[in-house]
DNA sequence: CTAAAACCTGACGTTGACGTGAGAGACAAG
DNA sequence: CTTGTCTCTCACGTCAACGTCAGGTTTTAG
């Protein structure tokens, strides 16, 4: 398949896929004509890098994540990498739980029936 | 307390503290000779902001925020970006544990005894 | 009073993951 | 063969949350 294609069916954006094989995280093989060409596999392939992206690793990290996860290396290095990152998604989640937790006491407060916005009620809050 | 002071008391940067006020998020009285000054529970505030900079909320949201937060504002606009933040939050909270989960696969596999890095092991991983 | 430390306002630099043209070549359809 | 669509390679633009440097002022310690 080609560029666009993989960029539809992988809902990323055809410059994407550009900066990925840039960074080295996506092979292509290369028509005569230079045009780039994917295996069906390159979809999950995609799908697998963004979801990393979503986890707030940098390009240069998956980079070094992924030979891990094709299980062709396995270095002490390499578990050491992946349990640093591991441990950081862990610590995200708790951050990202305390801030949800916070709102849902901000929502409970703007949603509960006497929501009259007193200056008791918001100190509460605010401590 | 002044801003070096605010700045190693909430543990930021004296920079960030300007930032936040030239974004509107936290106030400081002057000065005669213009330096900041602020009350102590501005050391809450700060945190407060840094735990909504975590949640991946930008400055103009938590800009929005605040006054919910503050209980001073409750309209049904504010409601709404409420439970919009908190629902991104959420999503987020489960792409981060999808890459965790499979982050953890590919640490048992490369901590597993029969750790040879075979073919069909690797297959079986990447499906 | 004076020197050091802290603070002030600009204003440009940084980083990462792309967006957005520009200009030109490649390829399928008719 | 030609037209339209897709693709190519530069290469500059963007955005957010600061870092950092410059040059000057204010406050504090002695």
């Amino acid at each position: 398949m080609r560029i666009g294609e993989l960029a539809t069916g992988a809902g990323v954006s055809v410059r994407s896929l550009r900066y990925y094989e840039e960074q080295g995280l996506l092979k292509a093989a290369r028509s005569s004509g230079g045009q780039r060409h994917y295996p069906d596999s390159a979809v999950d392939r995609v799908h697998l890098i963004q979801m990393l992206y979503a986890a707030g690793l940098t390009s240069r990290t998956i980079l070094d994540l992924l030979p891990c996860v094709d299980a062709n290396v396995n270095t002490p290095e390499s578990r050491a990498l992946l349990r640093a990152e591991r441990s950081r998604i862990d610590q995200q989640i708790v951050q990202l739980r305390q801030a949800r937790d916070r709102l849902d006491a901000v929502i409970a407060h703007s949603e509960s029936p006497g929501s009259g916005c007193t200056r008791t009620e918001a100190e509460a809050l605010a401590s």
